[in-house]
DNA sequence: AACATTAATACCACTTAAATACCACGTCAA
DNA sequence: TTGACGTGGTATTTAAGTGGTATTAATGTT
């Protein structure tokens, strides 16, 4: 900043009004990556103290870079760039909050909730008795309607003795049990659809899709989740953002 | 300790807030090796005598190296650090390095290295004047003698000079010349490999592989890399750990 | 003249950093 | 076994900084 004021200074001449002018100028500022994704733009006293103009004038240019989606005003906090890419998936989320996020309509559609004998690598990673057994859920998962991915839990039938009763989040679900998810190993690779997961998600056999296998915690560390996730990437594109700790 | 302290005062000037400061102080610290693994920092309550600053602030730094991973807490006993293997691998690293770490031998041969002229796309995403030339790099990744990822790199020319230069590794190479970088965002998607890729890596056409895509930024937030790496899956799964910030 | 737009002032409401004071869990020695 | 002490956990408060809004005056348009 600093000497940035300068060209963020409106013209003299008024033939269009100030609040349009600033707005203007910080959009190509925003842009050029004055500042850069989730950063604090100057407060709006900041601004306006800067380039002599009242507080009011600037929040209405400010208004218009909201408008534009380039930026997003939390009220008493500050006023933050919105990310290019759109957040950084970097916590843990259902797919449900996360295509909220993206501005889609997140729905589901269950193809099978039961009880089952667990496979013998399953007792295994799950920690089970010999006589205990297993829920397995499996969903479509849409996006403003459009198959999006097809998700299969594995899940010790202990901590979901009604696996009807679940609704649309599994995970809501398990915090009323209380067995929440708070920790999750994600595997991350690339497979060609076969001939059951090609129909089910309406993509063509032999199509590349991302399966994600995701290992689900308690606070406890017990595994209590195994998830395998196959999705179409046109919907459902990864992002992380990474760190160098020098 | 006793002397260390000094290192760990925060400044005067407090533009950033201090359980920020104290924070980035530690986490230096830890990665310096002041303790062992396993080992309990000083206690909150020292910490904040020392500093001469309140306990919830140092609490509240304590609480980012938390969330980074690099610590865990004993409620009445104490804060520890974590062992580096059970860290999560949430930092920016190379391929040579991450393949050390799951025990193969990483090599890499080159496929391209060249000055060329940059697509309109390109301009614009590395904000290049019209006259400003890129580096192309092209390599084929190998673990243990096996092609396991075809990568494709694309820098402002003016930041390697001279691409033929480039050793093994790209990030050390750009680390000499005082152009760390320090940020990434990762883009992963599932694609069908094309005759090129399949052949360059070993696979059948159509196969399903990782497509990776990478935009390097430096310290100052300027993009300065831009990497498509294309990965054969059953070499390099991506593994993410997650939390849920309840 | 009537009206909408632009811009300024003054005051309200929310968030955050930081401090204080007190609560709850472990450890360990008596 | 137990209780004192050291550890982390948390509710509350304060001050400063942020956006939110009602009101008003000047300007331009119809």
């Amino acid at each position: 900043m600093d000497d940035r004021w300068q060209l963020l200074k409106p013209d003299e001449t008024r033939s269009t009004p100030l609040y349009l002018q600033l707005a203007q100028k910080l959009a190509t500022a925003i842009n050029a990556g004055w500042w850069r994704a989730d950063e604090a733009l100057p407060s709006e006293r900041t601004v306006s103290d800067e380039l002599c103009i009242s507080r009011v004038t600037a929040r209405k240019a400010f208004d218009v870079l909201i408008d534009q989606g380039l930026v997003r005003r939390r009220h008493g906090s500050g006023t933050f760039i919105t990310p290019r890419t759109e957040q950084p998936m970097s916590r843990l989320t259902g797919f449900t909050e996360l295509l909220r996020q993206r501005g889609f309509e997140p729905s589901s559609v269950w193809l099978e909730r039961l009880i089952d004998q667990p496979t013998h690598e399953e007792q295994i990673q799950l920690g089970l008795s010999p006589a205990a057994k297993v829920t397995r859920l499996k969903r479509q998962r849409l996006a403003d309607g459009v198959v999006m991915a097809i998700e299969q839990s594995t899940l010790p039938n202990s901590y979901l003795p009604d696996p009807q009763a679940i609704g649309s989040s599994l995970y809501a679900h398990l915090d009323q049990l209380g067995y929440s998810v708070v920790r999750a190993l994600q595997h991350i690779r690339a497979v060609n659809a076969n001939e059951e997961i090609a129909a089910l998600s309406g993509v063509r056999v032999g199509e590349a899709l991302l399966l994600i296998t995701r290992l689900g915690y308690t606070a406890d560390n017990v595994l209590i989740e195994l998830t395998d996730t196959w999705c179409r990437n046109d919907y459902y594109d990864f992002v992380a953002e990474l760190k160098r700790w020098t």
